[in-house]
DNA sequence: ATATATAATTGGTCATACCAATTTATGTGA
DNA sequence: TCACATAAATTGGTATGACCAATTATATAT
């Protein structure tokens, strides 16, 4: 099986650590088929042994395996390859290509798409299903962003404040948690895409809009302002032109 | 900080392993905000004192931070949050997802209204972009469905699959990785979806028109074709009535 | 042959030591 | 005083050895 697995299997150490070497070498051991699904590894400390590494080491790149989906160890019985599930295999290659492509603005593009896909939609629910309660808390950030802006600031903690409690408005908890999680990525960016003049007021604008069709119980007047704010909202850095801004 | 971090912390193990348990610890601190980026973590010697337990514990957690994307580590140096990646963002999703789930039910509802939302007009992209690569994927993993279908399995790795693979050929990083933190929680609930008699056929069935208006460029075809399919495989049990199941 | 007790195996954890990269402190010369 | 080279302290990376806990294999008794 492994039994040939000497230093020179683990030589390509290009400044990598060690534990991710020898995760390499079972990635290699997998999909040449030498391990096959349901396979049981060798002993960690024999596997330390054959590799001539520290039993940590092992144990650390068995971790990655199995946070990979690829194996699966228990207590007393030992570590087994578990290609049955697609997820692992599918994913890691998925994987590699996607990091390929840089942390540019590429993902920031990405990001808000997603608001697109997410947020005029959002918006219709919460008109459907907003409290009193959730219309005043509304209500109330939009007058903390007024007073934001009237001070000179771009009112950012407001906007990203809005978005958030008009998930809440949903009254579902995943969907607050996707939109939250969103929304904290984005926040760093909006800095800069409020900096630019007029874009808060603009904002502000919107999101008075949105907030009037959700007190009308407007559902689709929610989501058509809704899709009009990100619109308005967004980046022009996305564009590839008009990328020279004060810094 | 962190100071605080005696035994007490760590007790919730309910057959957890030690170092998932100081992972879980350290999701709570970031989402928590006590780690924020940038933020450097205590020395590894030092962190296992703290919690209480061996520095090869601490080292195994961190590895799966790592892997998460949610801190770097570099020799000398140090381990610090690293929360602006995509990857780290949609690890803390997953696990505050699935942290809301436990409950009951009731947020099964509200992860199937997010699908909602999101994954028709993903399909729609999906038909906007797709390349040949990604069509051949998508068909292929049909293929696997019907195996797996065929040998009296429910074929829910490939049903997750291709949701995941329809994603991926959106070309949108920040969509494919909600989509898969979304899945992810589905997964485990989906299996007694198709349990059901005749579910896994009309599961397919209705896959594959989704790929045939996704060949023919027709995005809204591959809308409305998303949005049948989600109608038709949402788990009757969210419904009051029909909860027996054969065992 | 079956059931039970015992031993061997194996992953999980801890402690200690040393190496290697990095950072910080120190000292020396101009 | 400043700059720069050097040394020391810090910190992640790795290796060993030990012991615990769950599991499996073996042996023993009935």
């Amino acid at each position: 099986m492994l039994s040939e697995a000497n230093q020179s299997v683990l030589t390509n150490l290009h400044g990598k650590r060690l534990h991710e070497a020898i995760v390499e070498q079972f990635h290699y051991w997998i999909q040449k088929g030498i391990l096959e699904h349901g396979a049981k590894l060798p002993a960690e400390r024999v596997l330390a042994e054959q590799l001539k590494v520290g039993r940590g080491s092992v144990r650390e790149a068995i971790r990655t395996l199995e946070l990979q989906g690829l194996v699966t160890s228990k207590q007393g019985s030992g570590t087994f390859i578990n290609t049955q599930n697609l997820n692992a295999v599918a994913s890691l290659m998925t994987f590699s290509l996607i990091e390929s492509l840089g942390d540019g603005e590429a993902q920031l593009k990405d990001i808000f798409e997603v608001r697109h896909l997410l947020e005029p939609q959002l918006a219709a629910l919460a008109a459907q299903r907003a409290t009193p309660e959730d219309e005043e808390r509304l209500s109330a950030i939009l007058v903390e962003q007024l007073r934001q802006i009237m001070e000179g600031e771009t009112g950012v903690d407001a906007d990203t404040e809005f978005h958030f409690a008009l998930a809440t408005a949903t009254h579902n908890t995943a969907l607050i948690k996707v939109v939250s999680a969103v929304e904290d990525v984005l926040r760093q960016s909006r800095d800069q895409t409020l900096q630019q003049p007029g874009r808060p007021e603009r904002s502000l604008n919107s999101h008075r809009r949105i907030l009037e069709m959700i007190q009308a119980k407007d559902d689709l007047g929610a989501l058509a302002a809704m899709e009009h704010h990100l619109t308005e909202v967004e980046p022009s850095s996305i564009n590839p032109h008009a990328q020279e801004q004060v810094t």
